[in-house]
DNA sequence: GTCTATACCGAGATAGAC
DNA sequence: GTCTATCTCGGTATAGAC
């Protein structure tokens, strides 16, 4: 039961934010009674920060999952195919991050502390090792990471809008990937002979 | 006074979404009393309905204003410019699509038929008659749109999140035009020789 | 642990004096 | 046009029976 709490919290923060949905929805899409919420969680609040923490424990199984690769940037592409994946399947949380991203907040600081400046300095170092190796095109670690969330988590995030400016379906598993091979492209341009 | 409520509005309304900004919070921010919103503006909807018809009149009279090119890919160019540097200035245009493109609804379906899809349908104008030239990188229109997006204005929309991950400051105008350039040149690579 | 009933508060909107 | 006062509703959280 708790754990249906935590789905349908996500999706219902995801799509409406923080205030925007109500616990009754959430207990509703559960199939709960509103006060479930208070007996599970203490608050609004802590099912908030619960359901981002799960959010973010299925990013980090899929992510930090064991590669058979060595190369740097074998690596990272690996890594950024599980990434355009995990935004296509949960769009959750690009949205949740999206919501919650334009104003200064307690929940922002936790949640850029807690779960995204571990990740961001992730990418800061598999950059710079691809780079060491004289791969990779010339961006900066930051560029990189904005292009990563723009192209590859922001379209699926964003699917309400681009459905209706464009035929593009993110919900195609090989949209998905042409898309991820798209973006390693751009990022991995073939080298000049 | 309608046009200080205007803005506050809008800063509400992209830092904290429709219904997290109330309008008692956007009338103190207008220095002005609660019901002066509902006797200037019929409801809350419509005067977050004249906010965003505002904001996107701010944006058509930077992007839409004359230009000394004629080459389309210099045309292009000028454009990102001062999309870039509007999106710096303004970064609440990006903040309310964000926000509003989570889900379906009459909000999003509206901004989208009403600003979006015009603008959406200039841009593979114009990226058609780059590529056609023989000039830009080898991208979809909506890849072009997805890292105009991404790279040019979600660094501004979230820099209550980046200002916690970077030192990078969107604010200073030398990084904005910067940011600019390195973005042109990942769309218009040099040439192969 | 889960239910019904409800307390309590903040929200948008309205009434009516000035 | 702008003010104060207030209505009404929907929201979170709690009480207490089972």
């Amino acid at each position: 039961m708790a754990d249906d709490l935590l789905e349908a919290a996500l999706v219902e923060f995801a799509a409406h934010g923080f205030e925007g949905a109500s616990t009754r929805s959430i207990a509703e899409r559960a199939g709960a009674h509103q006060p479930q919420i208070n007996y599970h969680f203490a608050s609004k609040e802590q099912l908030w920060r619960a359901a981002v923490d799960h959010l973010f424990g299925l990013l980090a199984a899929d992510l930090d999952a064991p590669q058979a690769y060595d190369d740097p940037a074998a690596v990272l592409q690996e890594s950024i195919r599980r990434f355009v994946r995990f935004s296509a399947a949960r769009p959750e949380l690009h949205r949740i991050m999206n919501l919650e991203s334009t104003a200064s907040s307690p929940r922002l600081a936790w949640i850029a502390d807690q779960h995204v400046r571990p990740r961001y300095q992730l990418v800061e170092l598999a950059w710079a090792a691809v780079r060491a190796h004289g791969e990779g095109a010339d961006l900066t670690a930051l560029e990189v990471w904005e292009i990563l969330i723009g192209m590859g988590a922001l379209p699926f995030a964003n699917a309400p809008l681009l459905a209706r400016l464009t035929t593009f379906d993110p919900g195609d598993p090989r949209a998905v990937e042409a898309h991820a091979a798209r973006l390693i492209t751009l990022l991995f341009p073939a080298p000049v002979p």
